[in-house]
DNA sequence: CAGGCCGCTGTGGTCTGACCACTAGATTTC
DNA sequence: GAAATCTAGTGGTCAGACCACAGCGGCCTG
C-alpha cells in the first residue's frame, strides 16, 4: 500500500487497510480475512503493525480470531468494550446516578414503542413467559428492548445493563404482579398507566421522571 | 503477576493488569503510566504484548502516547470508536432508520428532563443564543443535551449524533422561529406542547412516536 | 472398505533483539 | 545567564525465531 500517512502509526493504516479490504469485497460477519502473514506481505509492514492493528480491532468485538484457523469478522454484539469502558473508570458516584436515569429513560422509551407498535401475540407470549418461571429483572426489560424491534436502541439498552450490572444496581426480587400489570396495561395500549407503573411499581419512584 | 490464566491471550492479560494498576494508584486522566519497557519487565512478558494491549486501549480511546514521553491516561471522550464502529458497518437501511428514531427518542427524553429541571436563565440564555446567530440542528440539540445534566444519557446523544452526520441525515436549514417556539414552550414547562413542537415542526412527522 | 493414526502445513501467540525517531532534561559552551 | 549540544529514555517498527493448535490428506490396520 501507498505510505503517504507518513507520520501517523502504521497499526492505524493497517486498521484503515482493513476497513477499505472489508468494504471493497463486501464480506460479512462470519467470513475470513487474510492471514497476518499474509496482511503483512500485502501491506508491506511487520507483522507485529499488523497484530497491533487486529489485537485491538478484536478488542472492540469487530473481529475474532480462532488460533490455528485464522481471524474472522464478527457478528458484532457483545464487545468486551463494555465490561471494560465500565470497569475502567466508573466509579465515580454521580455516573452511577446518571447510568440509572439514562436507563428508566431508555426502558421508558421501550416501553412506549412496544404499547404503541408490538403485536398482541408478542405481548402475550411475553406475558406466558412471565408466569412460566423465575427470572429478573433485567431478563424482562431485555424482552421489551427486543420487542421494540429497534436493534440499535436494543444495543444501547443491553450496554446500559452491562454498565450497571458490573456495579451491582441490579434488582433481585421480583415480583410477577407488577412485571403482569405492566404487560396488561400495554395490551390495552395503555402508555401512561404502563409507564406509571413501572416507575411506582417496579422501581419503586414517586412521580418524576 | 500470575500467569493462571495460561490459555487466555496475553494482551487481554496486560490490559488486566493496566486495569488494576490504575484502579490501585487511583491514576487520573492526564496521569502517565510505566513504559512499555517497564511493564513488560514487571509482567513478565515480552514487549509485543504490552503493545497489543496499549494499541487496543489507545484505539479504544482510553490511553493516548506520545512518542519519545510516554503513555498517558485519556481524558476520555471522543473515541475513535465512533468513527470506527460507523465506518465499519453501518451502511444497511434498517440501521439509518433506527438510527434517526433512536437520536429522536434520546432528544426528546432530553427535552422532557430540561423541562422538567433547568433553570430559568439556562433556558433564557439559549434563547438569547438562539437570536444571536446563525446555528445546526444539531448545534441546538447539543445544547440541550447539555442542558440535562446527565453527562452519560449527553455522550449517548454525541456519539449518535457523530453517527448520524457521517451518513448526513443532517438537515440544513433551520428556521429560528421554530426553535424559539420550542424553547418558550420549556420556559412555560409545557412538556407535552414542547414535544409537540419537536415532532411536528422541527422534525416534521406526524403524531406518532 | 471403514476407521483411525500420523505428520505436514498454515494459522495465530509470543518472545527477543535490533534499529529508528523523537522528547526532555542535563551538560557544555559561549 | 543564554544558547547550543549531548544523552538517556520512550514509543514505533521490523525481522526472525519458536510454540500451540486446527485441518487435511495419506497411510496403516482391522
Amino acid at each position: 500500500m501507498a505510505e503517504r500517512t507518513s507520520s501517523s502509526k502504521i497499526y492505524l493504516e493497517v486498521v484503515e487497510s482493513l476497513r477499505s479490504m472489508i468494504e471493497a469485497d463486501s464480506l460479512l460477519p462470519g467470513d475470513k480475512i487474510p492471514s497476518e502473514r499474509e496482511l503483512s506481505d500485502r501491506l508491506n509492514v511487520g507483522r507485529s503493525s499488523v497484530r497491533e492493528a487486529l489485537r485491538a480491532l478484536e478488542l472492540l468485538g469487530l473481529i475474532e480470531t480462532r488460533r490455528g484457523e485464522g481471524t474472522f469478522i464478527r457478528d458484532f454484539q457483545e464487545h468486551k468494550l463494555v465490561e471494560l469502558l465500565g470497569t475502567f473508570f466508573l466509579q465515580d458516584k454521580k455516573v452511577q446516578e446518571d447510568l440509572a436515569e439514562t436507563k428508566r429513560l431508555i426502558e421508558i422509551d421501550c416501553l412506549r414503542i412496544v404499547a404503541f407498535f408490538a403485536t398482541a401475540e408478542d405481548i402475550k407470549r411475553l406475558i406466558a413467559w412471565v408466569r412460566a418461571g423465575e427470572f429478573r429483572d433485567d431478563d424482562f426489560f431485555l424482552r421489551i428492548a427486543i420487542l421494540n424491534r429497534n436493534r440499535l436502541l436494543e444495543r444501547i439498552w443491553r450496554i446500559i445493563n452491562s454498565y450497571a450490572r458490573t456495579s451491582e444496581m441490579v434488582q433481585g426480587n421480583v415480583r410477577k404482579e407488577e412485571y403482569l400489570a405492566l404487560l396488561t396495561y400495554l395490551l390495552e395500549r395503555d402508555e401512561e398507566k404502563a409507564i406509571e407503573t413501572y416507575l411506582i411499581r417496579i422501581r419503586n419512584m414517586s412521580k418524576d421522571e
